[in-house]
DNA sequence: TATAAAAGAGCAGTATAATGCACTATAAAG
DNA sequence: CTTTATAGTGCATTATACTGCTCTTTTATA
């Protein structure tokens, strides 16, 4: 995943959970302007911002090895 | 995965492949004191600096809904 | 044990992420 | 068009990630 699909990952589940940046601001303990920069494609977030968000969404942030062959 | 779990998985790729921590440093473009810090668990590194060592160690940052079920 | 390679830590400077505040832009609803 | 809710931007400050340099510690090998 390259840094804007990490965006779209974060900006779509919001949006399917309907959740404003304002309340996933508050609910995550990011700040809005942090979080507003962020989806708007500006930035480079710390992976402890990344993790508070993702969190709330009920997402996570992983690291693996490329090319995990799943049998679907 | 939560901060540790990122570092481990990092470190334990690079020590698969046989890589010190200078090499790393070198072929990802990512300083070495940051590197050493990161691996000895001190600090949060960027999306940025996450993504250029995991490039290098054939590994991705990926950031998913949780619970997602694999058939094995 | 001596030597060398790799890893970790202290210090200090620079770059930038995180933040709040205030303002603007956009979109939907009336 | 007006109102309201949500999203995006400019500016300034603070915190901290990133970095190099140097030194110490640990680990492996002769």
């Amino acid at each position: 995943m390259h840094y804007k699909e990490v965006i779209q990952s974060i900006k779509e589940r919001r949006e399917i959970l309907k959740v404003t940046q304002e309340a996933l601001a508050e609910l995550s303990g990011v700040g809005l302007r942090t979080l507003k920069q962020f989806e708007s494609g500006k930035g480079n977030p710390t992976l402890h911002t990344l993790q508070k968000l993702a969190d709330v969404l009920g997402m996570e942030v992983c690291v693996q090895v490329k090319n995990i062959i799943r049998n679907k």
